[in-house]
DNA sequence: GCATTTTCTAGAATCTTGTTCTAATGAAGC
DNA sequence: GCTTCATTAGAACAAGATTCTAGAAAATGC
């Protein structure tokens, strides 16, 4: 019996197998043995490639956000405008959602995580970084009297807030609409709330 | 040494201890010998009193979901008119985070509590309760042509997903303005994705 | 009042589970 | 063939949640 076969994708199959097991029964109650034999592999494989528990969860929290993110500001970069672009944050997002199911649930579902401190000092520089594209994107846009002019801190939620709560009930299952089919609705009265 | 004093409010003083723990680690890095020791109780006291770690959370949750859902009924039963209303239900929310801190941390940092068929069966009931009791209050006014008829699970994303999603910025420290201060530029928004 | 039952408290013992440690395997380079 | 390094395995360990037993306070019945 070859007990051990060093395969390359361990650690992707580590990642899915926590993320089954984590939106199965919640991170704290998902233990190390379900994740293990789900993937396949023996605790010290686990241990190897990932530090802690945490540190699996940490990554695919950190990989899905950075994901999200990315995607944002790529499609913000091919609309023109502000309304446009108000309005793609929502179609974005929910488009992104619809196509990670999985990892949206893991990510709206955890807010939780003990994260490393390591883990904290990354996902702190990626905020910075992704809302400091965001906020010098739609900057022109308030100066120019396009979108109206609010405290700053207000607009995320005015624009996302929305969309990512139906995101969480239809998630759960408490709603039944598919995304895509609402995501007008979000994206008008996002731009409403904003439009200068 | 009288080793044990039957304290009347010992369940209560679980109940804080509890949460100033959950809020300042998480729930699940919070140990129970950390919550005994701020309750200053014995091990056999906090189980006689609660089902486990989670049981302590899950009453915690429920506690604070029924006072939170019992204020914005009450608040509406005093409210004329579509837009009061839907005004009242973002100034509601404001109100509430701002005067129970610790409980709205700990309410919107934790989705995540494990909680027991029972807990389970109990918020189940309380939210269809509250949902039909705001639905039947908001569903003239969509009748009578006073607010838009949109698909239903999207009215409370949209009145109260931005200032939620603020409020969790704000109480997280990653937005200054308190609460109060930018209700106006929520509760606006709220009626203008709403309205007639 | 006294007896009894019920509620509450205490803390040791247990059991689950996350993590560490040691050893062994395979692949790559020399 | 030898060395090195990444990878795997699983036993050993430790931390912490939960259970169990026993005893004290309060409540209840008489």
């Amino acid at each position: 019996m070859n007990t051990h076969a060093a395969t390359p994708d361990r650690r992707q199959s580590i990642l899915s197998a926590a993320l089954a097991c984590f939106n199965e029964v919640g991170i704290e109650a998902a233990t190390i043995e379900q994740i293990r034999e789900r993937a396949g592999c023996s605790i010290g494989s686990l241990y190897h490639h990932f530090r802690s528990k945490e540190g699996v969860a940490s990554h695919l929290f950190i990989d899905g956000i950075a994901d999200l993110n990315a995607g944002l500001i790529a499609r913000l970069e091919l609309c023109e405008g502000a309304e446009a672009s108000v309005r793609a944050c929502v179609y974005h997002y929910a488009a992104w959602v619809e196509s990670n199911i999985e990892l949206a649930r893991f990510l709206l579902h955890s807010r939780d995580i003990n994260f490393s401190p390591d883990a904290k000092a990354e996902l702190k520089g990626m905020y910075h970084n992704h809302f400091g594209a965001v906020f010098s994107w739609f900057g022109p846009f308030v100066l120019r009297g396009d979108m109206r002019q609010l405290p700053p801190e207000t607009y995320i939620p005015l624009i996302s807030g929305p969309i990512e709560d139906y995101a969480r009930l239809w998630l759960s299952g408490r709603a039944k609409p598919p995304l895509s089919e609402v995501a007008d609705v979000f994206a008008d009265a996002a731009w409403a709330s904003v439009a200068g």
